[in-house]
DNA sequence: TGGATATTATTGACAAGAACATTATTATTT
DNA sequence: AAATAATAATGTTCTTGTCAATAATATCCA
């Protein structure tokens, strides 16, 4: 059991089931994320910023607050505005005013914005085609219920 | 199904199981992980410096040289050379140079950071206690079965 | 109504970390 | 002995995390 892991953190063994359970839980994340990673450089951006462009898409042709962002990222980034200031600087993003609540900045992503998505999508894909060739649908469905088991209560 | 991730991210559904997989990873293992930073921070160190220190704990009282200490990090970190230099500007660990190939560069740990490891110890473990609370051991090990057929064959 | 309080975002400052190139030292190979 | 490889350190630049301060607007409540 766990040889893989083992083999991959040159660990001998493991404290525990929860240990390994956590490591595991790091491990595939880590691996998982290093790949977006390296998607979202190659159209220029990180892995933050492609986390924002796609929520921002989910509203387009609409804004959201810099708020609203946060809590919809799946990394939570406590410096969203410095995010979005470089997203504007490379022209996949704009701020406006909310005319209902002026405190409120609200930011929308560009058609550029847009594209860029698109050029990185295919490589996001091959992500969720690694996943669906490594497991089928029931354990998928069985992974995802673990993990939820997991954070339940915890939001 | 996967009521409390659309929650958490607010949205109302998914593309497919497979993302909901990645989705489900993700926070799980962001949430985790921030327990784990939490958890360092009151012993004044971060994350990624108290994964060294595990590591050099493991090896105790030699050394291990930078690039062994990057093969075994859940997350690997490019410049351990500076994390390095961080956690001796602390007095957790020192470096000597190998007598037997010189161009290797050993760091150890110090009492005073095996005495911090013992220090965070009991906060890492209530995440150990919070999985097993969560996941009983069939499932701890069905969870581990599943993450690691993802990223068998990918180290 | 008007002043206090809360909410929201920006800005500034600094440390940590990621990414990449360069340099220095020592081992190994040829 | 010279060329090449391996290893680590250093320099630089950018992004992110953290924390404090400020500004603008909205809400509350007396």
């Amino acid at each position: 059991m766990g040889e893989i892991l083992k083999k991959r953190l040159k660990q001998k063994k493991f404290e525990s089931t929860e240990q390994e359970a956590l490591l595991n839980i790091f491990v595939t994340s880590n691996h998982l994320k290093s790949k977006i990673e390296a998607a979202s450089s190659t159209v220029g951006i990180t892995a933050a910023q492609y986390n924002v462009l796609r929520i921002l898409k989910g509203k387009y042709p609409g804004g959201y607050p810099r708020s609203e962002i946060i809590v919809r990222m799946i990394d939570p980034a406590p410096d969203v505005t410095r995010i979005i200031d470089r997203l504007i600087k490379q022209g996949l993003v704009e701020r406006y005013t909310s005319k209902e609540d002026r405190r409120l900045s609200l930011t929308k992503i560009t058609k550029k914005g847009i594209q860029v998505l698109k050029k990185v999508k295919p490589q996001i894909d091959s992500q969720y085609l690694l996943i669906s060739k490594k497991l089928n649908k029931s354990e998928r469905k069985n992974l995802s219920g673990l993990l939820e088991k997991i954070y339940k209560d915890l939001f």
